[in-house]
DNA sequence: ATTTACATGTGAATAAATTGACACTCTTTT
DNA sequence: AAAAGAGTGTCAATTTATTCACATGTAAAT
């Protein structure tokens, strides 16, 4: 199989479609699947799975397809989501609660351990048993609780400033939802959530579609 | 200049970005900008801002560059953001109320007039002004106030059950934020927003981080 | 057992996206 | 008014991604 230089970034985005595809085979208790039937429920060309999976090596068989469980563990592993991650958020205004609320991060692995604000009129509250503490408190919080992930909720004012606290406390990975490019050391991982930018996508096509 | 068949969509997914950046230009009082200094602000090479930006006709002028005033109307007008939409939620919880709450979606001309769910208990509610109301009623409401786009925010189990009243009452744009894929027909636009394919992604670049 | 159908993995062909290069035009300087 | 500098628009080259096609191995059927 070998795990080869690097797979490309196109590839990368595609897999957490199978895996959820994937997830919903297995709950459904279907135990193989093949490319064509992926295709189907995917959109994605059944050369283009086949081509995919091989990145990782081949997990399929021929004359059978692929069996659902195994490939399913296969792409979790990929993904990183067969280890627990520790997270916090910053900003805790409604976004940030939404996202400290949502259950389904949680059964992916993911734990919101807390919340952190600099508004007196929010601190102490708790979001389901998530508390929101005082942000000048973050850097023992990550030291003690062994946080891998930071997320960033604040409007983008502060979402440099956030960014500059994680990486100086050893967090690797920013899941930013602050309309703004962080800056950060090579070694730290920036995943943006561009929720204007999708938007303003739909309108594009929304306009386009208008026109014909 | 010529609109041409089609923009493809790698292309349109860059459009915000310049748009974003060009907003903050404009807001600095910058009025002339190079395909080359817009390469650093965005990551971008400049020959792709010149091939991008020529896809809809080119807006720069030889030894000077763009100017910043007419590149953003331009990008504006593309992304259809100089007219005003009128949007709808279903799913009145968190994440519902999160966007609800947002003021940047109404100052880009997205306006949302209101929340529905079924919950008896947040059915009456308001968030900043503006109400939650019952499912039950939402299809006279749209018909009654010229709604554009409809925004989903419920568990998956239900995403596919408010697209069909969306594309029943004539909604030709929707925003689904529940991770499952719509089926709609072929002159109604979905644009997603994948929360968990995001942190998904994220997930993946730590694992391999990690590993060199 | 043998045959038939199936479906992967892969190499080659095609298509799409990005990068490179430069002629040409406009701006600015002298 | 002329010369120098800057930077677009565009065509060509390269790289990347997708699709095609099929040899090969497996499973199921007879």
């Amino acid at each position: 199989m070998a795990k080869d230089n690097q797979v490309s970034i196109t590839v990368i985005r595609r897999l957490p479609k199978y895996y959820r595809y994937l997830t919903e085979l297995k709950e459904k208790g279907i135990s193989r699947i093949s490319s064509q039937e992926l295709s189907v429920l995917t959109g994605f060309t059944a050369s283009q799975i086949r081509q995919d999976f091989n990145n990782f090596g081949g997990f399929g068989q021929q004359g059978y397809g692929y069996n659902v469980e195994d490939l399913h563990r296969e792409l979790k592993r990929i993904l990183g989501l067969d280890t627990e991650y520790n997270a916090v958020i910053v900003g805790a205004g409604n976004l940030g609660q939404a996202i400290a609320n949502y259950k389904g991060f949680e059964d992916a692995g993911f734990k919101v351990l807390s919340l952190f604000d600099r508004n007196p009129k929010v601190i102490g509250l708790k979001i389901r048993d998530i508390e929101i503490r005082d942000i000048e408190t973050i850097d023992s919080f990550i030291k003690e609780n062994n946080v891998q992930i930071g997320i960033i909720t604040t409007p983008k004012e502060s979402a440099q400033a956030v960014a500059n606290i994680y990486v100086k406390n050893n967090i690797k990975g920013i899941w930013n939802f602050a309309p703004t490019d962080l800056v950060v050391p090579d070694n730290v991982v920036v995943e943006n959530v561009r929720l204007n930018e999708s938007l303003f996508i739909l309108s594009y096509f929304l306009r386009t579609m208008e026109e014909k």
